[in-house]
DNA sequence: TACATTTTCGGCAACGATTGCGTAGTTTTA
DNA sequence: TAAAACTACGCAATCGTTGCCGAAAATGTA
């Protein structure tokens, strides 16, 4: 491999100490601007660049930040990470990426890897097969900056960023409510995660404000996610089973929509018989087809946030004991009947 | 921030040395079973994790690899990105992701930050305005193992990978020449771009093959590559043209294929004169309104090799001065009429 | 028993950058 | 004119780990 330049050499070159060599660099004011100057150009001559690991060694600071989602290649999520790129890099730090798959396994070797990886603070999607967080909590008793986002838990006490989603399922419901649909199906994710529930009280709660009775059979937990068509199939036959005879769906995740939307192509005749809402950030969910009426979450906008967070954390000279957690407003799009 | 248990920390508990903890833990034959024992127990029970960073400091490696890619909001790269993590992972290298959101300054800061960063080769896709590729030379000729992927340029001889792009553009156009399509526009991506005259190549060897004489008017080429509505928009008034009359369009990437089916969506009576074929790895290409035909790249698989690739080139003990560049196939899916 | 060999381990130095402390040499102040 | 203050720099330690060399102890051989 190619040798970098380092201060030794530039001190050697220049009959000095590699003290005077750093500290010139770092601009320091014990040193003459005569010596400041001669370091200068000759550190830019031999095109000089720190070593980072030597300076996170020392510094016991590494400058990255990694991150866990469950995939990049989902839209909310990349489009979650594009926003966290964005302030890292201004900030100057790196991010390191990991997904979890969804699984509880890869999750707990994914942070771990992270945490010694020497990352200066972790940004956290939950996975939706995990229930049982000590692997986070340890790192978090012992100091290591934490963010959620998206996926929170309740356990930990730290900065959180979520949508607000609650209130975007509670609107999605009242909407198709106000349409006129009264059997409205529920299409829930995995039931440990926060999003799942805060989706499923937002669409209990619209109902429930609209006087119409809940049935239990109108709700369908995919614990797969998505990642299993045959679970969704076997959900939309029976919301649309005779004897349930769904009206109407509330999708409560991006990759839930998708797969529905791929089995409503694929037999129109179901397509028809419902009017259809999910959560999605796809770029071309407008365009599917049947329609789909979507709330769109403001994933940059989480990412940044969650980001400056992370670094508000990692940064504070003092331990921060005051948390919040922020909720970000969901897009409603309405877009009418699926044959349009 | 919390303190991690270090080698000298066992040493001095042990009453022993931390050469003899280091080999301890290394399981280096000179030291005896018994204090091996011993070692391995007390660092389990302070949960002794090694440093990474004084590792790689010490083993100048960082066990990590940098790869930069225009955006990872695109199912393309969210997928390859898919497969170099599968891959790295396995190998125990971490992945640092950038993004040059297809700008040269971008681009060169980005391979500027990850070579400083120390990681021990990159894996690159070029940014469509990159045409002085100095950045990239230096590093090489530095001896910084580098590896192209998709977008890849002659320029620098190493190791690359790459769909089939004039296989893939060949088959396309021909399969609406075969269908009876004989004007047959193609939108192009930014010319500097391999892929780009690739699939230009392919399209006209199809039409030469065909005796379809070719008409210099029906090439669009799109500097901003999607990321500029109006170019693409412009691009299909143009071909839709009476002087022009384009019945069928043949799109060269992801992003213009999402891009102008917006556009299509948005306006039935264009979608209706025009067959398309156009390459894409979105998830939901096959139920997009209206219909398009599509080519699928194999994204996960080429980020495994490219990824197996710049391992290979990081561990090789010897230079290599052999190298290989892979074609892999893309996968035509024909969807008929845009009205299905 | 005497010597050679092997096993087992400690000490030192280095990876590259940073920094507290010390100290010549110079300038300022009383 | 001597004391004080300041300037400009070097020394050495530090971060955690590991390669190299050599030394002591254990073992083997004659």
């Amino acid at each position: 491999m190619f040798q970098a330049a380092t201060i030794k050499q530039i001190a050697e070159a220049l009959s000095i100490s590699p003290s005077t060599v750093s500290r010139a660099l770092r601009n320091s004011h014990e040193i003459s601007a005569e010596t400041k100057k001669r370091v200068i150009e000759y550190a830019k001559k031999i095109n000089y660049q720190s070593n980072p690991i030597a300076v996170s060694l020392r510094n016991r600071r590494s400058n990255s930040i990694g991150v866990l989602v469950a995939d990049v290649a989902n839209s909310f999520f990349s489009q979650t990470i594009n926003g966290i790129e964005s302030i890292a890099y201004e900030a100057g730090y790196h991010v390191i990426i990991t997904q979890s798959h969804d699984s509880y396994e890869r999750e707990v070797i994914n942070i771990g890897h992270l945490a010694n990886r020497s990352v200066d603070g972790i940004l956290i999607s939950m996975s939706s097969h995990t229930t049982d967080y000590r692997h986070i909590t340890q790192l978090h008793e012992r100091g290591l900056p934490i963010v959620f986002f998206d996926r929170i838990i309740e356990e930990i006490q730290t900065f959180k960023v979520t949508t607000d989603n609650f209130k975007s399922a509670y609107e999605a419901t009242a909407l198709l409510i106000e349409k006129g649909f009264k059997k409205i199906g529920h299409l829930a994710n995995a039931p440990q995660l926060s999003i799942t529930v805060e989706r499923l009280q937002g669409y209990l709660s619209a109902l429930a404000d609209h006087h119409i009775e809940f049935d239990e059979r109108l709700i369908k937990y995919c614990h797969e996610g998505g990642r299993s068509q045959l679970e969704i199939e076997e959900a939309l036959n029976h919301f649309l089973s005779d004897s349930i005879g769904a009206e109407a769906l509330f999708i409560a995740s991006d990759r839930l929509s998708t797969v529905t939307m791929r089995i409503l192509n694929n037999d129109p005749d179901k397509a028809e018989k419902l009017m259809i809402i999910g959560f999605s950030n796809s770029d071309v969910i407008d365009i599917l087809s049947p329609r789909i009426s979507y709330i769109r979450q403001s994933a940059f906008e989480m990412g940044q946030i969650a980001a400056q967070m992370l670094i508000k954390l990692i940064e504070s000279k003092y331990p921060v004991y005051e948390f919040e957690t922020r909720l970000l407003e969901g897009q409603l799009h309405w877009r009418g009947n699926p044959k349009g």
